[in-house]
DNA sequence: CCGCATCCGGCGGGATACTG
DNA sequence: CAGTATCCCGCCGGATGCGG
């Protein structure tokens, strides 16, 4: 059953994992974490526009992935720090190549939407 | 504005391009069309669970992205293929990384996430 | 063969308020 | 500070039927 995993294949465990992977807040965490161990709100300030549900449930998905690491300090109020695992590191160097070629192809990518619009208007 | 496009910006255009690579599908199809240029059925029939209205959705979006295009022949019936385009080609290369990290580390992940469950169940 | 239109059920995720 | 708990609504995506 699945012996070598299969992207393709409907039920392999693989999709599970994609489903993760193509969740863009889970691509930020990860991109972020790659910078160092980081709290909550620390996340929360940086990652612009995430709520603090979805990033609470996000976090939480990652470390039952294995992805992440949570620290919790008993002081006064409660520390939580987040850190990526090993095999997270692994996984944020191919989202960061992600990230950055989105950053690189954005102008390429406005143009050909623009050039997209602007045929299927005259129509 | 935005002369540097910074993903963690809210509001930046490198955003809407996250939310097209975080679809699963759309890692898929732009996975598979590496191999060479496809028909849209034979598409359909090895990405195994997608339905015929979201693979139609997602390759218009990739085809306004200029990340693929999509020539019609004028045949009876009909025939119509889908090739990657340069752009396209660049993109396909970071995602495979990311379905083959997922085939890869996908006993780790399961491991993981077994261990996590085990731990909260007994409580 | 390659789609598009329509209906519709489920859930992802925002807003808000409350604990430890 | 770092979350949980609830409500609620939008829209994603499955199913079905039709058209070029």
């Amino acid at each position: 059953m699945c012996p070598a995993y299969d992207v393709y294949e409907d039920r392999c465990p693989t999709r599970l994992v994609l489903d993760r992977l193509a969740d863009k807040w889970a691509l930020l965490i990860l991109d972020h974490l790659a910078e160092g161990t980081m709290r909550f709100n620390h996340l929360r300030r940086d990652i612009k526009g995430i709520s603090q549900k979805v990033l609470s449930q996000t976090l939480k998905r990652l470390e039952r992935d294995g992805l992440i690491t949570r620290t919790v300090y008993p002081t006064v109020p409660v520390t939580v720090e987040y850190a990526l695992t090993p095999l997270g590191r692994t996984l944020a160097q191919t989202a960061a190549a992600l990230t950055h070629w989105a950053e690189s192809n954005m102008d390429a990518i406005l143009a050909a939407q623009a050039a997209y619009d602007a045929a299927g208007a005259e129509r």
